[in-house]
DNA sequence: AGAACTATGTTTTTT
DNA sequence: ACATAGTTCT
């Protein structure tokens, strides 16, 4: 193994203009020959931009690009460095086959499934999916009932992927759950059997089986190893950090006859080992391919150097030492400003009024973002920007197809596809009025057996009640038959039977919801089958409001989870709820998982290019909607105080200091965070949102308070729900 | 018995 | 905003 040290010191990114290190990461991807390729790179460094010279390289160099397979992350990178690869080759770039692991994996598949047994007409599941079926099984297995029993489908669902991802075994993570053991995996193995043969039966794929049958092809095929490999003549991968053991497994048979791989990820930015990301894949490259020329990047060209000397105080403190030390030549700048805020809604308002002042100062939106830890820290942002009129796109959270009206219009064009698709007819038929759970189990198991289910479907004698809407049914999924169809067509006549049903089952928002349907017709119309659009939209789910054409993305600030910011960059960052229990998350067990939450933090911070904002409030809703005192993420206190400023100007317009705290035994648990929950006493004056002032007259129960206002009379209120505010 | 309704609980991160 | 448990209605 042959390291090369660090790069040509002529090489510096002296010029403002062009930022990224364009001549660097060209020399990189154009000084080396074929063969196995690690670059580790840190954040900001240009890993990318090597890995987008390193294709515009190969291209000129006379290979031929349908024998170049490029794999990220997302597909939206894969989409974007074709893109940039393709306007230095003039286009030819587009030839190159780039995507996730998943959608090559759906492409490969459906080519070469037949050498395993698996024919081209597999249907991908999504997450929702695999849970839904699990409840199914659960409850015919009996194992429903009781409702909060183990194994839940969201624990069952983290083992079957835990267990196919990581090489530890079920036993280690389900004590690593702390879950009770023998009990618990009785059910869990009997569960996940009757998971299995369910996909079997049904022709299902989930995310975990695309890869194992890709490997599993590439293992026991010699055709298409052979075959898959002299086709890809160069293998690129990007953040390598966050590939599972399968898919360093893929990269490594896909490179059996010719070794060519080059692969980018920096070992400080894995954040994704919940779902089997192994940054010791990064380590094991140079084993598993000899002779692997080890590329190290370590001048960042995003971020100041304050901004620098805080990321790496913060990546400094992890018990692994890290491969690299960042260093930049932008000195100068502002140091990162950490603000205290009295409480979340101070927290949020800080927020606003800064953005305000930088969007006023000439700053446009889309340079600036705020990131959390989970979807639901923004909440209270969201509320306070909407009230300002600013504009936002959140990344991360809920996507779209996971609300309920969407998986619903998408059921049906599921069983065109695919007509056994018992979880999407279970959901066609309950919408039917007078029809439940047992009476769709009826019509299913009558029509299970049938060659297909559809006509058979025809012939099901209804009853009388619901007989009407079935007929309309029954007739709508016929003329979704017809031959020569567009995916647009058969939207169309999706809706116009849904449409009824839908204000109907939605009445109170179903407008909002419509919009949201818009956005799948627009998604839709854009592919000529049916049966890719199924997939993608499973594979790669859009998020709400994301890309919503006529939407001017400039005016609209970002608002992302961490994971969901990952490689992306703005001029101004916000990192936002950095309080102990918020971050890092309070399930993170110490160890490995501390260590990925500090990772999580070196990620967010390292977003920023000129200014950086940690915001935190003192004071927060705790799970049991107790108030808890909160204080800084360990994770900062533990960085020298000099690398940031402080910012103490941060008011709560509406003062909450002054309640009493009492104790819970919540203290014993997380002994740095102190809990606390404001009590009411008689005769107090408190003030409230809408009814104004009033005086405590008496506490009629837990959580409850009677208070005559002096305008508005008596009212009993719910203390959990009403906004109320102790008054001096 | 099964459908419809009501109350309650839950949410880390995601290809 | 959803899923589920428990209750009431038909």
């Amino acid at each position: 193994m042959r390291v090369q040290s660090s790069f040509p010191e002529n090489q510096s990114a002296e010029s403002i203009t062009e930022p990224a290190p364009l001549n660097l990461a060209q020399q990189i991807a154009v000084s080396h020959g074929d063969g196995p390729i690690l670059v580790i790179a840190g954040a900001g460094s240009g890993k990318t931009r090597t890995l987008v010279y390193r294709m515009a390289h190969l291209i000129e160099r006379g290979v031929e690009p349908e024998s170049v397979l490029l794999l990220t992350f997302t597909r939206r990178a894969a989409q974007e460095m074709l893109q940039r690869a393709g306007e230095l080759t003039a286009g030819s770039c587009r030839r190159v086959m780039g995507g996730t692991f998943h959608a090559t994996a759906n492409i490969l598949l459906r080519r070469y499934g037949h050498l395993l047994n698996l024919g081209p007409n597999f249907t991908i599941i999504d997450r929702g999916d695999a849970e839904g079926i699990i409840n199914l099984l659960k409850s015919s297995l009996g194992m429903g009932g009781a409702g909060k029993r183990f194994p839940s489908k969201r624990v069952v669902m983290n083992l079957i992927s835990g267990a196919v991802n990581k090489s530890s075994s079920i036993e280690q993570l389900v004590y690593e759950d702390h879950l009770h053991l023998t009990e618990f995996l009785n059910d869990f193995y009997t569960i996940a059997d009757h998971y299995r043969q369910f996909k079997r039966d049904h022709g299902l794929l989930d995310y975990d089986d695309l890869l194992v049958y890709w490997k599993q092809l590439l293992v026991e095929s010699e055709n298409a190893r052979v075959e898959l490999s002299s086709r890809f003549q160069h293998i690129l991968v990007d953040e390598y950090q966050d590939t599972n053991l399968l898919q360093a497994e893929i990269v490594r048979l896909l490179a059996y006859c010719h070794q060519n791989v080059m692969v980018v990820g920096d070992d400080a930015q894995s954040i994704y080992s919940f779902r089997g990301a192994d940054f010791a894949n990064i380590m094991r490259f140079p084993e598993q391919f000899p002779g692997t020329r080890i590329v190290k990047l370590e001048e960042n060209y995003r971020s100041t150097e304050p901004i620098l000397q805080l990321t790496n105080a913060i990546i400094a403190n992890a018990e692994k030492k890290f491969t690299k030390t960042l260093f930049t030549e932008k000195v100068g700048g502002v140091r990162p400003q950490l603000a205290a805020a009295p409480n979340e809604a101070a927290e949020a308002r800080f927020i606003v009024q800064e953005i305000q002042k930088h969007h006023q100062n000439g700053t446009p939106l889309t340079d600036i973002a705020v990131l959390f830890r989970s979807g639901f820290h923004s909440f209270k942002l969201e509320i306070e920007l909407a009230a300002h009129g600013f504009d936002f796109e959140k990344r991360g959270g809920l996507r779209l197809t996971e609300s309920a009206h969407i998986k619903d219009v998408l059921s049906f064009l599921r069983v065109i596809i695919n007509p056994w698709d018992n979880l999407s007819w279970n959901r066609i038929l309950l919408q039917l009025e007078k029809v439940g759970p047992k009476t769709v189990q009826k019509i299913l198991n009558s029509v299970r057996q049938a060659d297909n289910p559809l006509t058979a479907l025809t012939a099901y004698r209804p009853a009388p009640t619901w007989r009407l809407q079935f007929e309309k049914l029954v007739d709508m999924l016929g003329r979704l038959h017809q031959p020569d169809l567009t995916p647009s067509d058969q939207y169309d006549l999706v809706m116009e039977y849904y449409s009824p049903i839908f204000e109907k089952i939605y009445y109170d928002d179903y407008p909002k919801r419509r919009r949201e349907l818009e956005q799948i017709k627009a998604l839709i119309s854009g592919y000529g089958d049916l049966q890719s659009f199924i997939d993608d939209t499973a594979l790669d789910p859009p998020e709400v409001g994301a890309d919503a054409e006529g939407i001017r993305s400039e005016q609209r600030l970002t608002l992302s989870t961490i994971h969901s910011a990952k490689g992306l960059e703005w001029d101004t960052v916000f990192v936002m709820g950095l309080a102990e229990g918020r971050f890092p998350h309070q399930h993170a067990t110490p160890g490995e998982q501390w260590e990925e939450e500090r990772r999580l933090l070196y990620v967010a911070t390292t977003r920023a290019k000129k200014e950086l904002f940690l915001t935190y409030p003192k004071e927060m809703l705790g799970s049991d909607r107790q108030l808890l005192r909160a204080s800084l993420t360990p994770f900062l206190r533990e960085v020298s105080p000099g690398l940031y400023t402080n910012i103490d100007q941060v008011s709560a317009r509406t003062p909450l200091q002054t309640g009493q705290y009492q104790q819970t035994t919540s203290q014993l648990r997380h002994p740095n965070v102190q809990s606390a929950r404001i009590t009411y006493q008689e005769g107090m004056r408190v003030t409230h949102a809408f009814f104004g002032h009033g005086r405590v007259v008496s506490i009629p129960g837990p959580r409850r308070i009677e208070i005559l206002f002096d305008r508005h009379g008596s009212k009993i209120l719910h203390l959990d729900y009403a906004k109320l505010e102790i008054l001096d």
